[in-house]
DNA sequence: CGCCCAATACCGGTTTACAGGTAGAAAAAA
DNA sequence: TTTTTTCTACCTGTAAACCGGTATTGGGCG
């Protein structure tokens, strides 16, 4: 079925002790197979990593203990032969892409098959790349910020927007752009709906990433 | 005193009629003036200065339809022999510091005597930069962001800021770090603290800015 | 002339953030 | 081994954000 010349050392980052007993089992009937180590922490398996040599990782990137992103670049920069694939247990577009930047081979849900897995880890073994059948769900579709019009703000509402990124309050805008506080509550929630975002916080993130201001 | 060859033209931009007037009568008694131009906007103004001329232009940098800095930018593009003298009645190192590098020549606080009022337009007039009292003793002392130490976060700190940037509240951050919501609460209120910041869209840019995640 | 959008403003209710503390345990530094 | 820092956790308020609506006004456009 797949060319299979030599065994296979894989690691298993999660910390949910359960995860990694479902994923072990699901390993322990794959051939090809040599060796599997488990971790329930980012720090632990990086230790480890710096003396031993693993062929794939199925990490969780939701680890308590680090930033599944930074994780991943880590791997790739200490062990680049080393196939990452990303697993966890929530799918967005955007974290997607981004971890597959940073060196993932592959993007699976937890919920994903058994079938699934094994077929994952042999495509991102043979050098593809691999995901569960959600996760190309949500690729396949040009999801949102792709195909969105820039999402143009008024006048009135970037202005809002400048001062919300300053930290102000709804009160303190209004004062200072002499309006009622309802009425920048509402460009505030206006805006929120126009770019997808449901708090402050994102909003401030979206200004500054998509240079709104 | 002063050399004073020609007459110079000298508009007021700001959105209390009050203050025009105030500004308008102080001028009156200040010699080597010929023309005065009052607007309460900026978008009225910059229409006004593209077919006209100004020497020097008072400016209120907290208009409630412009941005201060971008229209201090505006006017030094369109006209960058025009004096920019930004009028606000409130002073921060750092928006000071900012108006500067778009071009003004000077920063006045509203509260500022007559006496000095004068005597900064005659400054900047000359080609100077000129303060207001306050405004040089903001100046003076090397305020903090230049001498503090680079403000340096723990660890479980830049996790829980990471997540305050993805918009979750701390409720989410506690579930996913598997803390309780008071300890991610405290790390959020010691970061404010160590940024000298006072909520969370200030600690956001905070970290945008100075790339701290 | 209707129609949509921008801008303004309001109500009532729930959830979160923020501010003022205090405090214990573990880890790191001295 | 003390001391300091970090991480953890709690209590009690008040202020603010957020959410679900609704509604009026003034422009611009087909």
């Amino acid at each position: 079925m797949w060319k299979q010349t030599v065994k296979r050392t894989i690691a298993i980052v999660d910390d949910h002790p359960v995860v990694i007993e479902g994923l072990r089992a699901l390993l322990q009937s794959t051939p090809g197979i040599s060796g599997m180590h488990a971790f329930t922490s980012g720090g632990a398996f990086m230790a480890w990593l710096g003396r031993n040599h693993a062929d794939l990782v199925l990490l969780d990137i939701m680890l308590p203990d680090a930033n599944g992103l930074d994780l991943c670049k880590d791997i790739k920069r200490i062990s680049p032969e080393t196939v990452v694939l990303a697993v966890s247990n929530q799918a967005e577009r955007s974290m997607i892409l981004q971890i597959l930047q940073n060196g993932a081979s592959g993007y699976l849900l937890k919920n994903a098959s058994a079938a699934e897995f094994k077929k994952c880890l042999v495509e991102a073994l043979n050098g593809g790349v691999a995901f569960s059948r959600e996760v190309r769900e949500i690729l396949a579709r040009p999801g949102r910020e792709e195909l969105r019009a820039p999402a143009t703000l008024t006048r009135r509402e970037k202005q809002v927007l400048q001062l919300v990124t300053e930290g102000k309050t709804t009160i303190g805008i209004a004062q200072e752009l002499h309006l009622s506080p309802l009425t920048v509550e509402t460009h505030r929630r206006n805006m929120m709906q126009k770019l997808e975002v449901k708090n402050a916080a994102e909003l401030i993130m979206a200004a500054v990433q998509r240079k709104l201001l």
